[in-house]
DNA sequence: TAATCGGGATGATATAGATCAAGTGAAAGG
DNA sequence: CCTTTCACTTGATCTATATCATCCCGATTA
């Protein structure tokens, strides 16, 4: 399981990492698993790990007074999973992350984290491309937000993550779009039609 | 205008700059002055500064096919603006950003941006510092814009940055919130009468 | 003193997308 | 194996917001 992670990060930092830092870095780290349905973090707690995703599905969504669950981002093989804020700040989250399919999750509190970037040029290189990455990503995000069409949305998310569609259930991709399921199906028969 | 960028930096940091250190910063940073309705970059173009707003208000937008302006973000005084892709990969960019009032600005290039994080550790905790609210400012704009209501959005907005309705065209606030101008015009009525 | 212009307000109308409701098929769970 | 649930589709209707068209006002500019 580690393996995966290992690789990731070689990747993520384009260099090889020494074999000390290699066992520095597995470990901060510990196994685990979850079923599907089953939480890692519930609203109104605080955010205790950020999770690598080897395998499975996740969500991270807000749920609204009226009962209206929002998906914020989803996160699949090869993602990080958390409410930063929450784990950064150690505040209460506002949010719930689920498991939509069965996880295999590598896990890592926020202390040991600081101590790993510290100690680990790797994991400090990593954080640096991620959230220049998350930068780039999100700022394209708000744009098609504002915007887009409903149907300009889906054109996009095609292209972005085509793997959303094909592997996540339809409300849950309607909602990361803030766009309802039915109009959803709709839309993607309509771009089918074509 | 150079001690506004010490003092905002000595903030972020929590620390006091040694004097070597001011300097090496100083020196990595033009002064610009930039004049209602003219450009930091146009789209097309590598964004080739990060800017530090001392004065002034401006914009970051794209423009669509319809010719419509889509305004992703501003910069106020205290906040940077760049289109970050851009300006990191050195691509052409989508955007545009211009000044919506008489600027001061503090602009730095990518390459002096680089060696000044190497050589000044305010800089890189600053970065640090700067990627982090930076995400949760966008995960929260994000949900916002998914879940709210043209209403609940310019509450929201009225909560968080209450400065833009005040001083900023409303056409221009309208298009950062993804709302047509009459929409917003007729909500913040509706508001004012409660 | 106009004449112009850009931002904003407001009314009338149109429409994209939401909501509500029903039916279907597949899969989860006892 | 049943049966209960859930995701998805489709149709009918509703409504929030967009669009279109004027009008207004204050700030430039001629």
């Amino acid at each position: 399981m580690f393996d995966i992670l290992r690789q990731y990060i070689e990747q993520m930092t384009a260099s090889a990492l020494p074999e000390e830092e290699v066992q520095l870095i597995r470990n901060s780290f510990t196994e685990k698993k979850l079923r599907r349905k089953q939480f890692l973090l519930h609203e109104g707690t605080v955010c205790k790990y950020m999770s690598f995703v080897v395998k499975g599905a996740m969500r991270l969504y807000s749920i609204d007074e009226k009962g209206n669950e929002h998906v914020v981002r989803f996160g699949l093989e090869g993602w990080w999973m958390s409410d930063r804020e929450s784990f950064t700040m150690l505040t209460p989250s506002r949010y719930n992350i689920d498991a939509i399919e069965d996880c295999d999750l590598l896990i890592i509190t926020n202390e040991a984290l600081t101590r790993l970037r510290h100690a680990s040029p790797a994991m400090t290189c990593l954080s640096l491309v991620l959230d220049e990455r998350h930068y780039f990503a999100t700022q394209k995000r708000i744009e098609s937000s504002i915007s887009y069409t409903a149907e300009e949305k889906v054109l996009h998310l095609m292209n972005t993550y085509p793997q959303f569609l094909q592997r996540l259930p339809q409300n849950m991709v309607a909602s990361y779009l803030g766009l309802t399921p039915e109009t959803l199906s709709r839309i993607r028969k309509q771009i089918q039609a074509k």
